[in-house]
DNA sequence: ATAAACTTTCAATAATTATTGAAAGTTTAA
DNA sequence: TTAAACTTTCAATAATTATTGAAAGTTTAT
């Protein structure tokens, strides 16, 4: 494999990974574009790089710059814009976390405590609903938090050592 | 709120949740009706409470069953299948962190320690894109390897004790 | 062996989401 | 102030993904 094939597969596996930590195709692929480059590009190079169009380009940079994951970086003397992505992976796991957080955990917390909370009728189903979307409500409110706080954490003694238990 | 209303939040927002970790509409939403059902429903009682045709009910049940999250019950006497969702939320992490992992999460980390792995021709853009592909597979690997230890654990004492630490 | 009761499959269709491209908007240089 | 260089917006279109429904398949009872 020489560097065009990987630089292809990496971007275009990233792309598809983007479901994952919940943006999109081309999203993911301009950051994935960005991940790897020794320069900041112009949209221009991002364009035909990833032979999307220029609006598409634009629209993605934007979000991506909402996540707070892309910058634009002024290159004197230049009229266009340039952009660069957050090249620690570990700040960039952080960003990503607490993205997430807050834009889709955060409100599906306040959805279950809302519906834990309904007065208790007495019947079995009522009971059986607090009772599980209460145990969901839990869950999901010590996995947000451990993962912001690991993911907050830089590389100090905790987490250092906790790697080692767990690998 | 009562029983009713409490009950379509929660399985409308639970679907919409889908998307997080990682399976559609329908089919968290089948899982979220039989995670508050005090019983085992049949395919007419899923199909009916959802307002979902018969085809698109039985694949979804059959993709649950896939993922291990969801089992047949039979009911002595009775010729219809009934189905049942596991109801333990940790045993229910346990399972869909174990799944993700292993439908996409180890094929990424496949590709990225591919292209992490070529050969190194000096160029400045090689050594980028193999320093940070291989920054994001050793992240990658990471937090896999974290989450499902985390998640396999039992309540038992380490992750009584981190929970102590990180709350 | 037949038929009723039930489930699965899958081509057609609908719904959703992503992408384009050109017009409108903005900034800078002269 | 004008025009060139560049970016953003957004209605139209394309691509993708989810859903339907009816035919085919399966199981069970008689």
């Amino acid at each position: 494999m020489n560097y065009e094939e990987a630089k292809i597969k990496f971007i275009s596996t990233w792309g598809s990974l983007g479901t994952l930590w919940g943006i999109n195709k081309a999203m993911a692929q301009i950051q994935a574009l960005l991940f790897i480059s020794t320069k900041p590009l112009s949209m221009e190079e991002i364009m035909e790089e990833l032979q999307i169009s220029r609006g598409n380009t634009s629209m993605n940079l934007r979000q991506l710059m909402d996540w707070g994951i892309v910058t634009k970086e002024l290159i004197p003397g230049e009229r266009k814009e340039y952009f660069t992505t957050e090249k620690d992976v570990q700040e960039l796991a952080r960003i990503v976390a607490k993205e997430r957080s807050r834009r889709e955990i955060q409100p599906v917390i306040k959805v279950l405590n809302e519906v834990s909370s309904i007065e208790d009728d007495g019947t079995e189903k009522t009971k059986e609903l607090i009772k599980q979307t209460k145990a969901l409500h839990d869950l999901t409110e010590t996995a947000d938090a451990m993962i912001n706080k690991l993911v907050n954490q830089q590389q100090n003694w905790i987490t250092k050592s906790l790697l080692k238990l767990f690998t």
